[in-house]
DNA sequence: AAATCGAGCAACCGCACGCTG
DNA sequence: CCAGCGTGCGGTTGCTCGATT
C-alpha cells in the first residue's frame, strides 16, 4: 500500500532501552494502561516509535512475563505447538501465557531448531496433524494454511485453553492488580544495579515478574495470553476460543481432549512422521 | 592477556490485517 | 466500498558476552 513508515525516521531514538525510558514506559501504561501506542512516545517524550515502546511493553515489560530458562515442559509444548501451527509464534506463545512469542521465537531458532535436527540425526520425532505434508505444503503457498489446520487447532485449543486456565486459576484481572508486579520490576532495577547495559537481562536488568497477574488491557500476545489464562473465570473476557466451554460442563468437555493431547504433547517418543517433520524443516528455512 | 568466534537475545523492519470514518 | 491509520506479527539484524584458541 505504500505506507508511510510509522514514525519519523529523524530525532528517534535506537538501540536497548534505558532504565530511564522503561521507567517513563511503565509509568505511564500504568496510568493509561497499554493501548493508544501511537500517543505514547509524545505523552511521555520518549524519543522512540510507538511500535519500539509496544514491543518494548509486550515483550519485556509487561507483567507476567516468565524470563530465562524453559522448562522441559515448555520445551515440549513448544516443540509440539511448533510442529502443529508452523511458525506462529504469537499462537504458540498464546499456550504459555508467561512467554512472550519472541523469546519463544528465540528460543526455538537457538536452542530448540538444533536440537530436534540433532535429535531427528538420531531418529525421532513425530508431526500429528490431520493434514498431509503435501497438503500443508500446498496450504501455506496459496496462503489456505489455517483452514488446512482448523480442525488441530481448535482441539487444541479447546483443550489446551480449559487446562491452563484449571491449572492456573487466574486472578481477578484488572490492570491495578498487576502494578504490584510493575512496581516489584522497578525494584528490581534499583536494587539490580540499573546502569550497564539499559534493559538488557544479560546486564542486571529487571528481575522476572513473572508470578502473578497478567493484564486485561495489554494487548498482542498479552492479550491472547490472557484469553487463556482467564477463561474460567468469571469476568473472562470474550476471546476467540474462550467462550467454548463454560463451569463444570466445560471441565469435563475440556478433560477428555486435553488427556489425548497431553499425551501427545508431552510424549517425545512416538517416532512417526518424520519425513512431514523434515519437510517443514526445510520449508522453514 | 589478548584476539577471535559463536551463541543468545533484544530490538528493528516491513508486511499484513482489522477497524473506522 | 475504499482509503487511511494503528497495531500485530514474523523474519532478520546487530550487539553483548562467554568460551576457546
Amino acid at each position: 500500500m505504500g505506507r508511510p513508515p510509522c514514525c519519523d525516521k529523524d530525532g528517534v531514538k535506537k538501540g536497548p532501552w534505558t532504565p530511564e525510558e522503561d521507567l517513563a514506559l511503565v509509568s505511564y501504561i500504568q496510568e493509561h494502561g497499554p493501548g493508544n501506542w501511537r500517543a505514547v512516545p509524545t505523552n511521555t517524550g520518549l524519543m522512540r516509535c510507538s511500535k519500539s515502546c509496544r514491543l518494548r511493553w509486550t515483550n519485556y515489560l509487561r507483567p507476567g512475563i516468565k524470563r530465562g530458562n524453559f522448562t522441559d515442559q515448555e520445551e515440549k509444548l513448544i516443540i509440539h505447538l511448533q510442529a502443529l501451527l508452523g511458525n506462529r509464534w504469537a499462537a504458540i506463545a498464546s499456550y504459555l501465557p508467561e512467554r512472550t512469542d519472541n523469546d519463544i521465537k528465540n528460543y526455538w531458532n537457538t536452542h530448540l531448531k538444533k536440537k530436534l535436527l540433532r535429535k531427528l540425526e538420531t531418529g525421532g520425532t513425530h508431526w500429528p496433524r490431520s493434514c498431509s505434508s503435501e497438503q500443508l505444503r500446498s496450504c501455506r503457498s496459496k496462503g489456505r494454511w489455517e483452514s488446512c489446520i482448523q480442525a488441530d487447532v481448535d482441539m487444541a485449543k479447546r483443550a489446551l485453553s480449559e487446562a491452563l486456565s484449571l491449572e492456573k486459576p487466574p486472578p481477578p484481572s484488572t490492570y491495578a492488580s498487576s502494578t504490584e508486579n510493575i512496581s516489584r520490576l522497578l525494584e528490581g532495577w534499583m536494587r539490580g544495579g540499573v546502569g550497564g547495559g539499559g534493559g538488557s537481562a544479560r546486564s542486571g536488568g529487571p528481575a522476572p515478574a513473572a508470578s502473578s497477574a497478567s493484564t486485561t488491557t495489554s494487548q498482542g500476545s498479552a492479550s491472547a495470553s490472557n484469553c487463556v489464562a482467564s477463561s474460567s473465570s468469571p469476568e473472562r473476557p470474550a476471546c476467540e476460543f474462550g467462550d467454548y466451554y463454560s463451569g463444570q460442563e466445560g471441565l469435563e468437555i475440556a478433560q477428555a481432549p486435553f488427556l489425548m493431547l497431553e499425551s501427545w504433547l508431552l510424549d517425545e517418543n512416538v517416532g512417526e512422521e518424520d519425513e512431514n517433520f523434515l519437510n517443514m524443516m526445510a520449508m522453514d528455512g
